[in-house]
RNA sequence: UGGUCUAUGGUGUAAUGGUAACACUACGGUUUUUGGUGCCGUCUUUCUAGGUUCGAGUCCUAGUAGACCAACCA
């Protein structure tokens, strides 16, 4: 009954706004519009979940659509991975199109405007056309070619598609306004020769179409009711809305430009060509590499699509500019862990725990919780014994009040075994501690119900069976910028700003039950943190990616003495 | 020396002329065989100045600040 009032979000209340004054639900249609140039990153992420959310809550179609104009930049390989995100992320496409698919259509259109005389063919260098431009303060001026004749225009553009011409000699311009104060309607560009092979139309074609000439005809030609862009876009509206006036029919549905802000986060990059040159300068393994905001990094690192699927919906949707602290992303990715993440025991800087009153040769098969956020528990079993690898920073020889772990004297748990006491150290000659004994009550056993086993202590600490442990590589991650993300525009020197400790690689000992991790599973290491199973073809050994840190407040606690 | 867009706690987003709220962060308490989780709480908000109105975060005007616009990129 209680149908909570949803609060609609700008763009939510753009298409009700259009439901109310007539357009019919079933005529809703969205699209992604990806250019296949780079991977997508955690900003297209927002922009899928939007579309595709969209599509959802209103039933409607989404289009997957490759902007594929310019064969300078763009490949399969990235066709490929952005198919592979988006499903990943969990949206389902209506349809495949490439705008490389509408290059005749767009390409008929021209010469009707050229007919019309609303095109023509421009002759000029790009430097002279760049100096008629003008500034965004001064107006510009008429191209000497502006009013060819439209059998000059048309034999023109005609060789131009034929292949008669060498790139950059001849362009074919909208016939606008050159003194227009929104500089995108001063006679833009519609078509460039490129002699460059495309990955789809192979070499049939050496003139390509301008994102603007493309865009707005794709979602018309696909009946795409809303096209959602970042705000970057907003000036090229007006041009985005010229041109379908030219082409327009009053039968179709009309596509609606309309522009939320682009998401920034803290600590990263959101920017293809800033990723690019991570990749290509190597400052990265690759695009996917887990420290990248790439959609397919943040999947090897661990992050789920349900997290970022949530991240995505809690930042919402606005119009002004932002920056996005990493702390929420975090929590959403924890917030999701937390529900799905098997515990399981691991150590990483191991000291070696010797319980001296336990049978030597005896081990013991101990019953674990899986996750005590089930709603069903499940059990595991883990082998325990008479030697163990603990944290070595779970030790401390001296007591301070507020350090609940394993002291001398002092009596802690072992997770899912026994209460132990510290009885003393073995140290080498630097005085480096290399074992503890403690001693342990064998009533004690986790889930035994005895008197022993109800017994509070102040803390529980983990271990594995230094016998049944299994050697693996862990690689934990630090934020790839230390400090803000490096803005603007221009080229930068990455040096400056990357972490240089943004990877450690150790090897740490885990439970038998992870022999078997699969590709990319999650797990809790207890206390140590989320991670996932990374397979790395080259080695043997199991890999973890260390996904994020747990919400940790014992150093805060122990620091204040 | 132009045009367009934007302005709500440290961060992000709501409040659609009628009690400024939700989440994150930070901090405190509590539960806990994870210093995790859960639960409870605290701190911190409408850019400025006018105007319209019984009433303005919301509408209007001006100012201020930020963003975007001069690729044969998208």
């Amino acid at each position: 009954m209680s149908t909570e009032e949803k609060s609609l979000n700008f763009i939510e209340q753009i298409i009700e706004e259009d439901l109310k004054n007539g357009l019919s639900n079933d005529k809703l249609r969205f699209r992604f519009p990806p250019e296949p140039n780079g991977y997508l990153h955690v900003g297209h992420a927002s922009a899928i979940c939007l579309n595709f959310g969209l599509g959802i809550d209103y039933q409607a179609p989404v289009n997957l659509r490759f902007d594929d104009t310019n064969p300078a930049k763009e490949e399969q390989e990235y066709v490929d991975a952005i198919k592979r995100d988006v499903a990943w992320l969990g949206y389902q496409w209506d349809k495949e199109c490439y705008a490389s698919d509408y290059f005749q259509e767009l390409y008929d259109w021209a010469i009707e405007f050229i007919k019309k005389g609303k095109a023509y063919v421009d002759s000029q260098t790009s430097e002279e056309i760049a100096k008629q431009k003008g500034t965004p303060t001064t107006p510009g001026t008429d191209s000497p070619y502006r009013n060819r004749s439209v059998e000059e225009n048309l034999d023109l553009f005609e060789r131009m598609k034929n292949g008669e011409f060498k790139e950059g000699t001849h362009i074919l311009r909208a016939k606008i306004d050159m003194k227009h104060t929104n500089m995108l309607m001063r006679d833009p560009i519609m078509y460039r020769i490129l002699h460059k092979h495309h990955h789809r139309t192979g070499d049939k074609w050496c003139v390509y179409p301008m994102y603007d000439w493309a865009h707005g005809e794709s979602d018309y030609l696909e009946q795409i009711s809303h096209s959602f862009c970042t705000l970057e876009f907003l000036p090229h509206r007006e041009l985005y809305d010229w041109f379908l006036d030219q082409i327009y029919d009053a039968t179709k549905i009309r596509p609606k430009q309309r522009e939320f802000a682009r998401r920034n986060l803290s600590h990263t990059v959101v920017s293809k060509r800033k990723l690019l040159q991570l990749v290509e300068e190597k400052h990265v393994t690759g695009w996917d590499d887990p420290r990248m905001s790439t959609i397919s990094g943040m999947r090897r690192r661990g992050y789920t699509p349900t997290a970022i699927r949530n991240f995505a919906k809690t930042i919402g949707i606005a119009k002004r500019t932002n920056l996005i602290d990493v702390s929420l992303l975090e929590f959403c990715v924890r917030e999701d862990l937390n529900k799905i993440a098997p515990r399981v025991m691991a150590v990483l800087n191991p000291v070696k725990l010797v319980i001296t009153n336990y049978p030597e040769g005896q081990e013991e098969w101990l019953e674990a919780e899986n996750n005590p956020e089930e709603a069903v528990m499940t059990y595991r079993k883990v082998p325990f014994s008479r030697e163990l690898f603990i944290e070595r920073e779970d030790f401390q020889e001296e007591a301070n009040k507020k350090f609940f772990r394993l002291t001398l004297g002092t009596e802690v748990r072992l997770k899912n075994a026994y209460i132990i006491k510290g009885e003393n150290v073995v140290k080498d000659a630097n005085g480096n501690i290399t074992e503890i004994h403690c001693t342990y009550d064998v009533d004690s056993r986790s889930g035994s119900g005895t008197e022993a086993s109800q017994r509070k202590v102040k803390g529980t600490i983990h271990w594995v069976s230094i016998a049944h442990a299994i050697p693996a590589e862990v690689r934990i991650y630090d934020r790839l910028f230390s400090h803000e993300s490096p803005d603007g525009n221009k080229e930068i020197d990455f040096k400056e700003f990357i972490n240089p400790n943004s990877l450690e690689v150790i090897t740490g000992y885990v439970e038998p039950s992870l022999q078997t991790a699969q590709n990319l599973d999650h797990f809790q290491f207890q206390r140590l943190g989320y991670f996932c199973a990374d397979k790395d073809s080259s080695t043997e050994k199991l890999v973890f990616n260390k996904t994020v840190g747990l919400r940790d407040t014992w150093a805060k606690v122990e620091s204040k003495e």
